[in-house]
DNA sequence: CTTGGAATGTCAACAACGCTGACTTAAACT
DNA sequence: AGTTTAAGTCAGCGTTGTTGACATTCCAAG
């Protein structure tokens, strides 16, 4: 089978990780823990009209308060009319507010509704619980890796906003 | 903000890694970098007739041929009418080929053909290619920490089903 | 040998959520 | 005044997930 091939033999120090069998291995890895990481909010989700669209437009909004649909269109990485619709029933549903800007008046900021907030914190306290459990079990120094590796695997453009959300933060 | 508030005292060694903001940056991180992690075979697929669900479906085929269907259920965690359609056009298109159980001729046992193979090939070339790079950028002990939270994120089911590939690899 | 249940496949209908393309409105910039 | 920008909307389409109902095939237990 293809992916048993033997690489480039290692120079010097190990590069054992890089070898085709353990890149297949990072990769399913990143496929089954993606689905741990979205189950618990799925869950609470398909009992409301809601799916993950909604918890990621929650999401950022509740992290970045009075982010305009431009902002979060770039930070989604989705078309507007895609966004629309999701922030449409969530406008409708009272669980998200948009205001007219104050300098320019094109733009809309987005806010959470104190019921928006209730969402939010129930969503991200179930996926927080399992990322917490998670982390506790590997260790601080596991959390460190995996926080390195995870930058360096995500496109530049979405390491800026990351980071950007990072330094807005604490 | 509701994620700004602080958590109990870190009791003798550091903690810090479990405050709230350490564990939304790392479920930011997780989504973000997931976007980099399907890009490049999204982009391959996104010419043809085929999606994300075609290539989980060849990606897993070949890594365990002779698979049956139940089998490759248990594992992409979708229903069988999901995965029938995504396989009748992959067995239409002759990319993957279906034969009778010997044993238990109610089972189909799935395997690539050759040209099955090529698109695997191509596909996960792209996606290893990444991963590569991610892997060498952060250095082997941030991918042993990558790997250990990425299966201490999993559901017991699919950290079952992780391990099981594991040891049938190399 | 018949029957119950398991594995598979298929049809229909639906929902979520991506996409493109075309178009409007309002405001800002030049 | 004319162009560009931000946002919203409508229509339509594709992939991928879901349920529910039903047929077929075949193993295995009574």
């Amino acid at each position: 089978m293809a992916d048993g091939r033997m690489m480039a033999p290692p120079s010097g120090e190990s590069l054992l990780f890089l070898t085709d069998e353990h890149l297949r291995q990072g990769i399913e890895a990143m496929f089954f823990a993606y689905r741990g990481f979205t189950a618990d909010p799925d869950r609470i989700l398909a009992d409301m009209a809601y799916g993950r669209a909604h918890h990621r437009a929650i999401h950022f909004i509740n992290r970045a308060p009075g982010t305009t649909v431009n902002n979060l269109l770039n930070i989604l990485g989705v078309t507007k009319q895609s966004l629309n619709r999701v922030l449409r029933t969530l406008i409708a549903d009272g669980l998200v507010q948009s205001r007219v800007g104050r300098n320019d008046k094109r733009e809309r900021h987005l806010y959470l509704t104190d019921e928006g907030r209730a969402l939010e914190q129930k969503l991200s306290d179930a996926q927080r619980a399992r990322m917490r459990l998670a982390f506790r079990t590997a260790g601080p120094e596991a959390v460190a890796g995996f926080r390195t590796v995870l930058e360096a695997m995500m496109d530049p453009e979405m390491r800026e906003s990351f980071e950007r959300l990072r330094e807005s933060g604490p």
